[in-house]
DNA sequence: GGGACCATGTAAGTTGTTACATGATTAG
DNA sequence: CTAATCATGTAACAACTTACATGGTCCC
């Protein structure tokens, strides 16, 4: 149900087609909603269905640019409105609730990838945060606390992965 | 895919019906891995299909206990040799990214009510880290290191939201 | 005998993934 | 002209949710 929001929120901030849209998801929106080719078209089709959205022009090439209503605006807000409180699920997790079906050996390595890779996620989005441009805009604003939120958590994922390394 | 994993985990530790695996994943992996129960029955069937677990035994009512194969060990412990890395989405996060569509109010009410939910969230894996009785298996060295996360990220989680209110 | 709990199953609908297919335009 | 990129769409499948349906057994 969230890619509507996510799409009603990006078409919020500026008119465009679906191609932009997935480049926007790419540049921002990647690390907190992934989506997909073909869900976002498909869920374009829905949207332009039910007057979410709406057809603002047809560029060259196939490109048909969408805009945001004034009830897809009033959807998105009400979305907002309401706080959601996620559960997610970690197959990561998952599998360090399991190891003890392998050798410490194994263990070892476990932890110690999931070091690596929260190490490097944390430096990617340190980069990130160094490298956008950020203007003083509510919109950047907000990115920002969520990149913030990001690198505070893969930085505790690691810290987390190295102390589970040492006390074995 | 990862739902055949905690299965197959679970019965590894000890066999058991369907409804008793219902039960083990209420107690412990509901904040790793929910599932419902249809899909534990459906994952059983096709565990059974593929001979990864066996029946071992018909109880009273229509139980049916089942447990691991050499089969299923096997490729329980493939899976684990190859740690996984989540890419989670957060529709939680996502409401962040969007919060410019709304008041300054509501952004307020949003991370005072992520702060209380992280809070509470912590406030529940501690106790649950007070009231299990450990014994000093492999299994429950792992439970613990998972049970620590979460009480580690939610109060991350706590801070940030906290953060998030004060500097506006 | 009736309510609580044990125990399993099915069916419909939504969301997300992967792969394939097609065509238009631009840059070199 | 041809490779890269722009741009959209469809189809098949896997995973998850919700709801409904059914029956057994225990205990008071």
């Amino acid at each position: 149900m969230s890619l509507r929001y996510a799409i009603l929120g990006l078409l919020s901030q500026r008119s465009g087609s679906g191609y932009d849209l997935l480049k926007r998801f790419e540049g921002s929106l990647a690390h907190v909603w992934p989506a997909t080719q073909s869900q976002v078209y498909s869920e374009l089709s829905k949207l332009a269905d039910g007057k979410f959205i709406e057809v603002v022009g047809q560029g060259t090439r196939h490109r048909t640019d969408y805009a945001i209503t004034a009830a897809g605006r009033e959807e998105l807000r009400s979305w907002l409105a309401e706080p959601v409180i996620d559960h997610p699920r970690s197959a990561s997790l998952l599998q360090v609730f399991l190891l003890s079906e392998t050798s410490p050996e194994v263990a070892k390595a476990h932890f110690e990838a999931l070091r690596a890779a929260a190490a490097a996620q944390a430096e990617e989005l340190r980069h990130l945060e160094e490298t956008v441009t950020w203007d003083d805009s509510a919109a950047d604003r907000y990115g920002r606390l969520v990149l913030r939120y990001g690198i505070l958590r893969a930085e505790a994922d690691a810290r987390w992965a190295e102390e589970c390394l040492v006390t074995p």
